[in-house]
RNA sequence: GGCCCCAUCGUCUAGCGGUUAGGACACUGGCCUCUCACGCCGGUAACACGAGUUCGAAUCUCGUUGGGGUCACCA
C-alpha cells in the first residue's frame, strides 16, 4: 500500500523578488510533487502589509514560471482552497483564533510593545544574560474584546515538543523555552506561526519543506496543531544556502534573485540544475534534464550540513546545460538567444542562428555570451579587432588572401571539407604553412584571433560573404 | 547568552565498520590543434580535535573546538 500522493506548498512572502534559495525550496517542493503525481500549491504570504507589494508578487510569480515550476493551485490558477492570498483569508484567521480563546488553549493580551519593552530592559539592567518571556501577565485576565489586544497562545509549561523531520530526524525541543507568542496582533493580522498552521491544515498540506531557518518556528506550529486536534503534517527541512564567506546570503553578496541570473543570461535548467545539487546528490551525476531530477530527487538524499554558494560551479553547471543538445535543444537555444541578439541590434532568423549553434554551443556559456560568439555572424561588415588587423593583415597576408580568394570563388562544392582540401592542397603547391596563414584568414572571416574552425565559419557564412570579406581584409592589408 | 542543528579536498559532494577516501567546480602540468573552445591524460588538495566501542573506524557513542540557525505585535 503506497501513500497517498503529497500535497506540498511552496509560501514566498512578497517583499521582494524570488531568491536564489526560496527559488530551491521551491524546487524541492515542486520536484517531491511532480515525482509522486501530488499537487504543487503556491500560497502568497502577505500578512505583513507594509512589507507585501504587488509588484514582488508578480516578480515571484514571473520567476517560477521562469523557472518552469508550474503551481496546481494558487495565484491566478486558483483552486479548491482559494483564496491563495493570506490578506484575503482574515475571517479565516480570525474565526480560528476565537475557537482557541474559547477552548482556553488562547487569550486576549493588552499588554503594549512599550511595557514589554520597558521589562526587557529592566530584566536585562538586573541581569543581562537572563532571557525575557512574557511572563503571562494577561492569562487568566478578562481583557475586554473591544479594547485593543493581541491574541496570545498557551504554551504548556511543562513536557517538550517534538516532530521527525523527513531530513533531520527527530528533533526536540523543552516547551519551557518558549513563551507565550503572539498569534495575532493588534490590528487583527495573524502571525506568521499560525496563519501558516491554519493554511496549511485547510489546504490539506501533507508535507512541509522550507528553510532550516524555520526549525525554531516549527515547535510553535505543533503545539498550535495540537490545541486544534489537529494532524500535523510532516516536515522537511533544507539545509541552509550561505555565500561564500558562509554568511546568511543577502543582497549584499551580489546576485542573489533568480531574475539576476536571468538577466546573466543564465538558463532556467542551469539554475534548476545547480539548486538541485545543492543539498542534494545523486551519486556522482551532476548534470540533469529536468525528467531525470524529478526521477531521482528524494528527501533521503538531501543533506543536514548548509552550504556555501560557488559563482563558478553555477557558471560550468549553467554551461553544461547550454553546451547539451540533448538538455538545451536547439528550439530552445535559439528562442532564448534571439532576444539578447535583438538587444545588440541584431537581426537573424531561426535558421540562421541554427545554423551557427553547433559552433557555439562548446563555446558560449550563458546566453549572453552565446551573442557574443554568435555576433560576426550577423553584423555586416564585421566588428574589427583593431589589434588583430594591425598585427594580421599585413601586405604579407594580403597576397595570401588574395591567393585563397582566386582559389574559392566560384569554388563547389562550398562545404568544410572541401574547403579545407583546397587549402590544404594550395599549401602544399606552395610551400607555405597552416599557421601563416590561418590567423590573418579568421581576422578576415571574423574580425577576431579567436573563432570557431576557418572552414566551419565559411560555411556557415557562405560563399558570397566569405568572398566579400576577403576582400576587405585584402584592401585593408593592402593599405597597412 | 539560552535552545536547536551541522562538521570529508578552497567549494558542491560520494561514502552508510574493512576503499590506494571516489566524482565535479576551481587551480595547475601535458596532449589534441588553424586560433579559441570542447575533449583527453596527469597533478596539488579533505575525513576539525580528543576519548571510547570494535579484531578493525571518515562511518557508531561521548566530549572539545569550530560554524550556522533561531530567540518579534517579520516571514
Amino acid at each position: 500500500m503506497s501513500a497517498p500522493p503529497p500535497r506540498v506548498r511552496f509560501a514566498p512572502s512578497p517583499s521582494g523578488y524570488l531568491h536564489i534559495g526560496g527559488a530551491r525550496t521551491a524546487l524541492f517542493n515542486w520536484l517531491w510533487a511532480r515525482k509522486l503525481g501530488g499537487q504543487f500549491v503556491l500560497r502568497v504570504e502577505d500578512t505583513d502589509q507594509d512589507r507585501s507589494s504587488l509588484e514582488s508578487v508578480q516578480a515571484i510569480l514571473d520567476a517560477m514560471r521562469w523557472l518552469g515550476l508550474d503551481w496546481d493551485e494558487g495565484p491566478e490558477v486558483g483552486g479548491p482552497h482559494a483564496p491563495y492570498f493570506q490578506s484575503d483569508r482574515k475571517a479565516i484567521y480570525r474565526s480560528h483564533v476565537e475557537q482557541l480563546i474559547a477552548a482556553g488553549k488562547a487569550y486576549r493580551c493588552s499588554c503594549t510593545k512599550e511595557e514589554l519593552d520597558l521589562q526587557r530592559e529592566a530584566l536585562k539592567a538586573q541581569d543581562p544574560k537572563a532571557q525575557f518571556r512574557y511572563p503571562g501577565t494577561c492569562r487568566g485576565r478578562e481583557v475586554d474584546p473591544s479594547a485593543p489586544h493581541v491574541v496570545r497562545f498557551i504554551v504548556p509549561e511543562e513536557g517538550s515538543t517534538a516532530w521527525d523531520d523527513r531530513v533531520f530526524g527527530r528533533i526536540e525541543t523543552p516547551n519551557k523555552e518558549q513563551q507565550d507568542f503572539v498569534i495575532m496582533r493588534r490590528d487583527g493580522l495573524p502571525l506568521y506561526n499560525f496563519a501558516a498552521v491554519v493554511d496549511d491544515h485547510l489546504m490539506q498540506i501533507s508535507l512541509v519543506v522550507r528553510g532550516r531557518d524555520h526549525i525554531g518556528n516549527t515547535p510553535h506550529q505543533v503545539m498550535l496543531y495540537d490545541a486544534f486536534g489537529w494532524e500535523p503534517p510532516e516536515f522537511a527541512h533544507l539545509p541552509m544556502m550561505l555565500s561564500p564567506k558562509g554568511e546568511k546570503l543577502s543582497k549584499r553578496h551580489g546576485d542573489i534573485a533568480v531574475q539576476d541570473y536571468r538577466a546573466r543570461g543564465y538558463s532556467p535548467m542551469g539554475v534548476l540544475n545547480y539548486l538541485a545539487r545543492f543539498g542534494w546528490s545523486f551519486g556522482d551525476q551532476e548534470i540533469f534534464s529536468r525528467e531525470e531530477l524529478t526521477f531521482a530527487f528524494d528527501f533521503s538524499r538531501v543533506n543536514r550540513s548548509d552550504g556555501k554558494f560557488d559563482d563558478k560551479k553555477f557558471a560550468d553547471v549553467n554551461f553544461a546545460q547550454l553546451m547539451s543538445p540533448k538538455l538545451t535543444p536547439d528550439a530552445d537555444y535559439i528562442a532564448q538567444v534571439k532576444p539578447v541578439l535583438e538587444a545588440e541590434g541584431l537581426t537573424a532568423t531561426d535558421a540562421q542562428i541554427g545554423a551557427a549553434l553547433p559552433l557555439i554551443r562548446e563555446r558560449a556559456r550563458d546566453f549572453k555570451d552565446a551573442a557574443k560568439h554568435l555576433d560576426f555572424y550577423f553584423r555586416e561588415p564585421p566588428i574589427m579587432d583593431e589589434k588583430a588587423a594591425s598585427k594580421f593583415l599585413v601586405p604579407q597576408a594580403a597576397e595570401h588572401l588574395s591567393a585563397l580568394r582566386a582559389l574559392y570563388a566560384g569554388f563547389t562544392p562550398w562545404e568544410a571539407e572541401a574547403l579545407e582540401a583546397r587549402l590544404k592542397a594550395w599549401l602544399e603547391e606552395t610551400g607555405h604553412s597552416m599557421k601563416e596563414v590561418a590567423q590573418p584568414l579568421r581576422v578576415a572571416l571574423t574580425g577576431r584571433t579567436a573563432s570557431p574552425g576557418l572552414f566551419e565559419v565559411m560555411v556557415v557564412l557562405g560563399e558570397q560573404r566569405s568572398l566579400a570579406r576577403l576582400d576587405a581584409a585584402i584592401r585593408r592589408a593592402q593599405v597597412t
